[in-house]
DNA sequence: TTCGGTGCAAAGGGTTTGCATTCAC
DNA sequence: GTGAATGCAAACCCTTTGCACCGAA
């Protein structure tokens, strides 16, 4: 997807919440598209110093709430940022026990159909109205393997 | 497992790090084997009022060194604690996002063999040398769908 | 002119840490 | 006696919020 795009298509689900693109949230979503996996925003802060904190935060805020970027947390228990998957693709995370670097990760059918029959013997058995989940591999990355 | 057992395999292994089994560390111990799922430290001075917060969490730090309790996060981020797989046996979560309780999964082999089988696949493609995965579901519990 | 967005400062909540004290081996 | 464990208070860091002001439809 274009930047155009993912802008215009941005600018389209944030006004279906009365919300708007603003530059704020352009320069959020251009620093995001170039970052090399999810980011945390003392990490977001280093390219956009002029903004506030707080603005921040409620700017991601508003993204995530328009969908158009979600929050995962790390193992630190802090919030990391990256744009949706109908941006990005369909994924999940691998990440490195060592380094703590998350990785995003290609899914094949197989596992998603065995996830699939996990979370509805899940609902059936705890009556559970199932609305998500989340896989996390951990692991030794290649480079932290070499150490 | 016997609590007598676990008590004692958790003396030895925090013998192994010259730590000892004292009487904090025991009662937590007892805590969590009795809850039904991953605990807050918040949740854990309920049961554990008289003892001091920073002594929860240095206990639980030892107590996780040690590979007796494991930290685990939740979508808040808050971190919660729980029995480590050597004692509890592998499973899974899943988490009410109405009331927050989380509960304990049990997974049959089979499935769980073929995703443990896709999810080595899918890190060996990215040069990971795997060592577990935790599949966190999302959802609403029976009592809460009732409200 | 109305409502959303921003900036600033302060507060919140979980978590960590420095330091003195107490305790077990 | 020596190192581990505890208690207390303060500090930390990420995150949220109240309030006033600005700006776009």
């Amino acid at each position: 997807m274009s930047q155009t795009d993912l802008l215009d298509r941005a600018a389209e689900r944030l006004a279906d919440r009365r919300a708007r693109l603003t530059p704020t949230r352009r320069r959020l979503l251009q620093v995001l598209e170039a970052a090399p996996g999810p980011r945390t925003v003392p990490e977001l802060q280093i390219d956009l110093a002029d903004i506030p904190v707080s603005s921040l935060y409620r700017a991601l805020t508003s993204l995530e709430e328009a969908q158009v970027v979600i929050r995962l947390r790390d193992s630190a228990g802090t919030g990391r940022y990256e744009l949706a998957e109908w941006i990005t693709g369909h994924h999940h995370h691998v990440t490195c026990t060592v380094c703590g670097r998350t990785e995003d990760v290609a899914v094949g059918d197989g596992l998603e159909t065995a996830i699939g029959r996990l979370l509805s013997d899940v609902a059936a058995e705890h009556r559970y109205r199932i609305s998500g989940h989340r896989i996390e591999i951990e692991g030794v990355c290649s480079a932290c393997q070499r150490h």
